[in-house]
DNA sequence: GACTCAAACGGACCGTGGCCCGTTTCTCTT
DNA sequence: AAGAGAAACGGGCCACGGTCCGTTTGAGTC
């Protein structure tokens, strides 16, 4: 599915498995979010260096574990039955996705937020709800029929940091597209669906 | 603007102040990324616990020497000149926003990415990538006449498990208020706006 | 100005993550 | 089969974040 990277030595792979298996069952028992590397390499009796170069670090760990249930997912909107999955068509496809990624994510939740080193202070911050009632307050007096609360979140993660730096230093984007992109969002935010 | 918080006591107060002059004289220095909690504490002649108690953590003291920053922002929008200020409708005011964030993130872009923990790592991984080009090829076949990678992260953000769970277990969302948006969100996506 | 008590201080302390590098193991070649 | 070189191993090591608790200091009270 996705590229399996350089083959490995046979121990290694083996050692991987091990640790794997090792950070299921700790996650399992004590929670994912208590996982710690060491333990990992205690309960898979390796030496911590190996977790470390095989991934990376702890939130590559975590996303290790998480593949395997990503696939699940993943195979069911790559080739699953419609409407996830090829067949039906890409509107209903498109409507069909977001609960399948929801009701995945909570059914995972625990791991998935281990994963991320500070879940939610993202959305707590006082910057960050100030930006947010401004949004909420500007889109109810423009008289959008929209969920007010969901869609500021939405125009608002478009504005994300990390975001847009992403766009702009990975993927070439300029500042003229992601305006242009903005006023976009706006404007079907406002629109009067028919 | 925001509340103040409890009155310091007046050694608390100078020890605060020290501590954020401190900190903005370090990261100028050495890169908002390599601020230590021991190195700022050190460079205001202060203890270590003194910068715990007074920030909680190292995201904390980050945030408190962005909240400077931020507060321009704040009054530009809350209190400033139109179109981005009070006077001007609200659908300009709304268009002003993004553009006006995003310079003003990108202007102290060091400091925001070192206050979060992961910066991108969210977008270069994996499963993420693969449901972002899931996203813009249904996207494209269902022939949206907006901008696919961009609409795509919008879309996509609104799924983030943080966010998710944060609306649900703070803000009391249901699933099927989530559904409904993303429901709302898609159409709006693909609405051919005349 | 003395008394009191909560608030703040400081730095030793601990757990964890991630790195480094000398040693071991695998795999490929001939 | 044996030698060579690359890959992986392991666990000691360090830096950092965050906490804890005995000590100090400031701010009201009489």
């Amino acid at each position: 599915m996705l590229d399996p990277g350089p083959r490995l030595r046979a121990d290694a792979a083996r050692n991987r498995a091990r640790l794997l298996e090792a950070a299921a069952g700790l996650a399992a028992e004590h929670g994912a979010a208590n996982l710690t590397m060491e333990a990992v390499a205690a309960a898979a009796s390796v030496g911590k260096g190996t977790v470390s170069r095989r991934f990376g670090d702890r939130a590559g760990l975590l996303l290790a574990l998480l593949d395997h249930h990503e696939r699940r997912l993943q195979e069911a909107f790559l080739s699953g039955p419609p409407p996830l999955g090829p067949g039906a068509d890409p509107l209903a496809r498109l409507l069909a996705f977001g609960p399948a990624v929801v009701r995945h994510e909570r059914a995972h939740l625990d791991m998935y937020l281990a994963a991320d080193p500070a879940p939610a202070r993202r959305f707590t911050v006082p910057s960050y709800r100030l930006r947010l009632t401004h949004v909420v307050v500007l889109l109810r007096q423009a008289g959008t029929t929209a969920d007010v609360e969901l869609t500021a979140h939405a125009l608002l993660s478009s504005l994300d940091t990390a975001l847009v730096d992403h766009l702009i230093t990975r993927r070439g984007f300029d500042l003229a597209r992601l305006e242009a992109g903005w006023r976009d969002q706006v404007a079907r935010a406002v629109a009067d669906l028919a």
